[in-house]
DNA sequence: TCCCAGGTTTAGTCGTGCCATAATCTTGGC
DNA sequence: GCCAAGATTATGGCACGACTAAACCTGGGA
């Protein structure tokens, strides 16, 4: 692995992944992140996660308090932020100018975005027009690695009446991504809760004419924005 | 490296620089490959080439005569072709759809050659219209790993009067193609050689209307089909 | 206050991958 | 038959990243 970050040490795929995965836990989280959450979403044992933290520590991308959880420093937000600009990037482009499925982008994604140098995220960036989200309606981060991260709710807190935005869903859960786009529900679709079955049961969703139901394990990973 | 090949084995981005540069000797010199040649081209040392060599002749991907050299196996000509085909598919996409320069497109595709998994080899081929050459006028291999080898001379070696086609130069002489774009010099240009120098000398040669004087470094490089 | 369970960290290993140096061996030309 | 060039083995190193087992904290409840 020749990358190197900006204090000039090697950044391996898997430092990337661990500084990948400590940034979404704490954005959803909003604090520091335990190694046993960190090891589960990475899938590898909680000794082996509080190894790579405290390598991490060392290189100075994240700050480690032992027994008390792991936090990027400005440094290890870089290398995230950067990782995910570059997935998020590929998804777009895969999906738009290679015609490749919807839900195969993402894993493709997942290997090309630690080898995709500098100069071809740029080239791709300007084919794209810079493109402010990918094709799940998650926010790309610029060039100079700012993100806006507006607050969304799940779908499934919802109830019936409230209007809002389908803003996106995770780009891991291919099944769904094909479900809906199948359906031709798409992020930046309006919507509204017509009905709601309780214990997790089925969401009556409108969207546009169509009235779409769907079930509690969806409505819990679409993202929406509430209306104002 | 996750990548297996045929027969099961991992094959790592190692294996596959050494695969593809056993063919490229192998095709130059039309015989055994020498532990030192290999040892030159890869920038390590003999002991190091030797050890490789080993693997790959347990893999099963070359025969290794001890002392007298090595040759690949039909499975590791696989291996070869396949990256090679990644690399000239990668070449011409990043040189005509994302307008990366010529003279950058070898050192992106050289990482990217080892990661593209056979999908989005595929899209791109398509998108490419399943081209047969590479902008450097290297052929590509097909899809089933079949490649048309044209033999070629050096333009060196053309006399005065001669003619032929300037097929191809190598990708990896960045300098010399960007030199030759720059004077709308390309691959599948007829030519002719007016006069030549002695001892290495320039070579002064007519693409078209225009005669360029061409260094011999660089007709050296440049492969040309001579005229039937 | 003490204790314990759950979470965390260390210690010690392993396996892969790839290269290097030094020493030994083969081969072929003379 | 000798020798130099070339090739091979023997040995070691280093980075990486994961694992198991065992020790270790921490906070909440009894």
């Amino acid at each position: 692995m020749p990358v190197k970050d900006a204090t000039g040490h090697d950044v391996t795929s898997a430092i990337e992944d661990y500084a990948k995965a400590i940034y979404a836990l704490e954005s959803r989280e909003g604090e520091a992140v335990s190694t046993n959450a960190l090891a589960e979403r990475l899938g590898v044992t909680a000794a082996s996660a509080s190894g790579m933290v405290k390598r991490l520590d060392e290189l100075g991308l994240v700050l480690h308090e032992p027994y008390r959880g792991v936090a990027l420093t400005p440094a290890g937000k870089r290398v995230a932020l950067e990782v995910l600009r570059h997935h998020r990037l590929l998804e777009t482009y895969l999906a738009e100018s290679l015609g490749v499925p919807w839900d195969r982008v993402h894993e493709e994604a997942e290997v090309l975005e630690h080898v995709l140098s500098e100069d071809l995220e740029a080239a791709i960036a300007a084919k794209l027009g810079n493109p402010t989200h990918d094709p799940h309606g998650d926010p790309i981060p610029t060039a100079d690695l700012r993100i806006e991260e507006r607050p969304t709710r799940s779908l499934q807190t919802l109830e019936p009446g409230e209007r809002g935005v389908f803003v996106r869903v995770s780009d891991s859960q291919s099944e769904m991504l094909r479900y809906l786009s199948e359906r031709g529900v798409r992020p930046g679709d309006a919507l509204e809760v017509v009905d709601k079955q309780p214990f997790g049961g089925p969401l009556f969703v409108r969207f546009g004419d169509e009235v779409h139901v769907l079930g509690g394990q969806l409505a819990l990973v679409m993202r929406v924005e509430a209306a104002t």
